[in-house]
DNA sequence: ATTACATCATAACAGTTGTTATGCTTCTAA
DNA sequence: TTAGAAGCATAACAACTGTTATGATGTAAT
């Protein structure tokens, strides 16, 4: 096993420890009980915490981010862009786990603008992602020519988060057929006529 | 100055905490010291820290709802309801500050069992007064009949949850006219025909 | 065989945490 | 006037934090 494969062993054991404990209980002693190690370990991997914290969640982003694109590949046109909508909702229970750790980085960011600016730049990236999409569809005048492109993706950003947060908290409130079917009707009405 | 007075400068001191420092690092002895006292002011008008931050989110949720109450007072069919999501959003730069106790209370929650039934029980409440409302609404003939009046109360909840979710992260992608344009076309979608 | 490095355990460090106890005022009611 | 409570300050407590240093392994290259 390389270097690399244990370090993501590590960060797996932070990334549970986080959905278990919460983000400010993860220590880097519960890190290392939780793998079955000593505190030597996640040093040795990482220079510092936060080094730590901020790879697990980037692994949380990168899984999604390849998720969408693999639903995208097959796929053409209005559909494409829900599918990759959907592969980004937390449709299964399982996918449950990587938001919780999502929504906990964006609460322990609140007072800490560096992580804040960390937030912004992966919100810009799927929002160019989302952009181009809406673009593609308009060229092929599969939505309406007058939507805001820039302020749609935004829309749609904020119908994940919204879905996800209440899926988070409320988890019998949104089966997996409610989620598809807002996110159904929200994209729907952008081919229909003003 | 009344006891309960106090108590609340006190709420309204870890309250600034919160926002500046961050929920984690919201310790006793920073609140003390925002409010320009010792620990003994703290610990004598709450029994421990987590009844002094529960007391603070709830100061947030009810200035929240008494805003939407008040803005329904004057109202009446769509434009009422329409009013009422308004109320809940950050329109203005001064509104950021209650979402980002929100959401740094959101985050926090993760991996406490008990703050995310907190948490359900407050969406609860809100989630029956919009349904109320929906429900209002379509015995006017005001909305669609076919509606799913509870998972409608859910999408707009979702709907707030994500664009403050966005304007705390993004403030510069989320104007005041562009959040009321998300909200009107979301609302104005349930009125017109399947 | 010896050197060097990767991997990990252990322990100690100084700082911070929530909580509790104690005591000092100030005010109020008997 | 006096007993007592309210309001608040101070200090101490043990528990926990991230970080760092040190040393013990094993492994691979010279």
């Amino acid at each position: 096993m390389g270097y690399d494969d244990r370090r993501l062993e590590v960060a797996q054991a932070a990334w549970r420890v986080i959905i278990r404990e919460g983000l400010d209980r993860t220590s880097m002693r519960a890190i290392a009980q939780e793998l079955g190690s000593s505190t030597g370990v996640v040093t040795h991997y990482f220079r510092d915490k936060e080094e730590l914290i901020l790879f697990a969640l980037e692994q949380v982003v990168e899984t999604t981010l390849k998720s969408m694109r693999f639903c995208a590949e097959t796929r053409q046109g209005i559909d494409r862009l829900e599918h990759m909508i959907f592969a980004a909702l937390p449709l299964q229970e399982s996918d449950r786990a990587d938001w919780k750790v999502w929504m906990a980085f964006l609460g322990y960011s609140i007072g800490r603008e560096h992580l804040i600016q960390q937030h912004q730049k992966r919100y810009t990236h799927i929002r160019q992602i989302l952009y181009q999409e809406l673009a593609d569809l308009q060229a092929a005048k599969l939505i309406r020519a007058d939507l805001d492109l820039t302020l749609e993706a935004n829309s749609l950003i904020a119908l994940v988060d919204g879905i996800a947060t209440g899926v988070v908290i409320c988890p019998e409130q949104f089966s997996a057929e409610q989620q598809q079917y807002l996110v159904h009707q929200h994209i729907h009405a952008l081919q229909t006529l003003p």
